[in-house]
DNA sequence: CTGAAAGCGCTTACAG
DNA sequence: CTGAAAGCGCTTACAG
């Protein structure tokens, strides 16, 4: 079809239509009244020539491309398969094919890849950006306001966090919830595997518990660090184990990811220690492999899909908005999920 | 810096600079000779405005947009934390900023989206195309082959093959090499795991499996499905297992995918048999997971870093030429690696 | 090496 | 409701 010298254009469609450009880019965007006979004139020819508009043509005038990126600043390749993430990814797609808006993902390095990042985003790519993932030193808030691109972070950015909107969920509530839940089961040497330091939840969750131990009157000294992997998990049980010496030493875990948890049950399993009789243990997340770890694990609900459709909301209001308005923020409150692990 | 009225054009850029837009324009993209006075007045200019070339105006007489899109024609939501997908996109998305691209992604449920799919790619948004995890139904090798943009395949199409420029792997030939492995350790009930029916992935190595068998004069009975991940690798094993009746009746077991293996060997362990000497175990991919199965995997290395960087030449060549030219492919062999579970 | 001019393919006041 | 015209912001023959 389109072969009779290349891409079609408006001008053609018109031509074959007899109604003028203006006419035919009317009876196109179906924005303005058009004659009954016009549409039908334009349709037909726009089906006989196989025409789509041309995406540049159309955005050099309108100023919008229909695009919003997605902005990853990670170099670590495991964020892909990191269940959070993937499930992240998954919402944000189905959420734009929704808006009619198209997913362009940018994966940044920090440091000399965010000019890069930053030039993209200039040249007016996308219509505006969702930042996930960001670290304590991304610069990325202060950045992005600077040029006035609509954005909205999944996770209050360390730096800037008062330039820009963002949606987030209480990390440190549900933490402190967490423990309350261990505390209630009689337990009394807590211990947590907490997150990534430089990461958001990472931080928070593991302040949330810091704070609920301390107001019990209780020491917050069993700590070990992860990286939300499962891995990373069972490793950080062993040290806590060893740390804490004596059989008994830790008898709760509040594990800063589902994953992390699994892999401490793994541990604690291959020690011959059994959950939740010896060790009751806490995760966070419930993407799914909650439920499948032995027993079941009791747990905090991420509440992903509703952070993921706010975004978008937020997002889409301030591009309709022309980028003006002040920052907005929403924040959740995650729900306990009792299953078996406490 | 863009405060005074809005986003600096090319033409304030060459006001300050004290030069025609022209002459602009060469300094900014350096593609032809300009005067070193010229160009560091431009340079200076750009540099006091903070100007960006508005990609609308640049791509809409270029016909360039410097983007690439991959397409995941894949409902499915656990395609991303599946660890063979996740390495491709992670490699996808570094070779393209190698390459100065950028990367939309494009999922596209099969069916009632693939219209927009098309439309989309009809507008020219982008200039070129990597297809990833097709399936059986899909027609897109046809339509892309259609619209004439350029594109490559990764893993050949199912329809439309002789059309389009693929990258793939001999997943029969290396299938094949994993029985010859378990028959030279002296096994004779050689299961296999195989992937999902309607991939090309999960065909092509069944097919492998059962010719090889036949060619050694065994029955290629032992089959049981699986989609590549854990989970559904315990649950074929189990199958497996129950079909085969009697202690023995299955000693090896080729499982398409590392992930199924690994969840093949928890079976196997729970139900007390020993591997390698109750029943050998080759897996496949190399992903990483390979080697933290206990015993390690002796699996077959899938060349992914190989196919990508060689997807994505394809690709820029075809981009370069300007879409036309004969499809192109490239066949990897996957290699052997031995670890110590067979 | 440089500039004036045309043109890429659209949309949108403006006038009718 | 419709059309002629201007204009979005660039790049690129063309002539010098």
């Amino acid at each position: 079809m389109a072969q009779n010298g290349g891409t079609p254009t408006l001008d053609q469609v018109a031509k074959l239509a007899g109604v003028s450009k203006a006419t035919a880019s009317r009876a196109i965007n179906g924005r303005s009244k058009v004659s009954a006979k016009a549409q039908t004139a334009v349709d037909n020819a726009v089906r006989a020539l196989g025409y789509t508009p041309n995406a540049a043509a159309r955005s050099l005038v309108t100023r919008r491309t229909g695009s919003v990126a997605l902005i990853v600043p990670e170099s670590d390749e495991r964020i892909f398969s990191d269940p959070f993430f993937a499930r992240m990814l998954h919402l944000v797609a189905r959420a734009l094919r929704e808006h009619d808006l198209q997913l362009v993902l940018l994966i940044a390095q920090p440091g000399d890849e965010e000019e890069r990042l930053l030039q993209y985003l200039r040249g007016r790519y996308v219509d505006g950006a969702i930042v996930a993932s960001h670290h304590r030193a991304d610069r990325l808030a202060e950045h992005l306001s600077d040029l006035g691109l609509p954005c909205v972070f999944i996770g209050r950015p360390w730096i800037g966090a008062e330039r820009v909107s963002y949606v987030d969920s209480d990390n440190a509530a549900a933490a402190g919830h967490a423990v309350r839940v261990l505390l209630e089961a009689g337990r009394r040497r807590i211990a947590t595997i907490a997150g990534p330091r430089d990461m958001r939840a990472g931080h928070d969750r593991l302040d949330g518990w810091r704070r609920e131990l301390v107001a019990a009157g209780l020491d917050a000294d069993l700590v070990a660090y992860g990286d939300f992997t499962e891995e990373s998990g069972a490793k950080a049980c062993a040290e806590l184990l060893e740390a804490a010496g004596d059989p008994g030493g830790v008898d709760g875990i509040f594990a800063a990811s589902d994953l992390m948890a699994q892999g401490a049950m793994r541990e604690l399993a291959a020690r011959g220690l059994r959950v939740p009789e010896d060790v009751a243990i806490v995760g966070y997340d419930d993407l799914g492999v909650a439920e499948r770890t032995d027993p079941p694990l009791t747990t905090l609900h991420n509440p992903i899909g509703q952070m993921v459709t706010e975004a978008l909301r937020l997002l889409t209001e301030a591009i309709d908005a022309g980028g003006t308005g002040a920052p907005r923020r929403v924040i959740f409150v995650p729900e306990l999920v009792r299953r078996a692990s406490v």
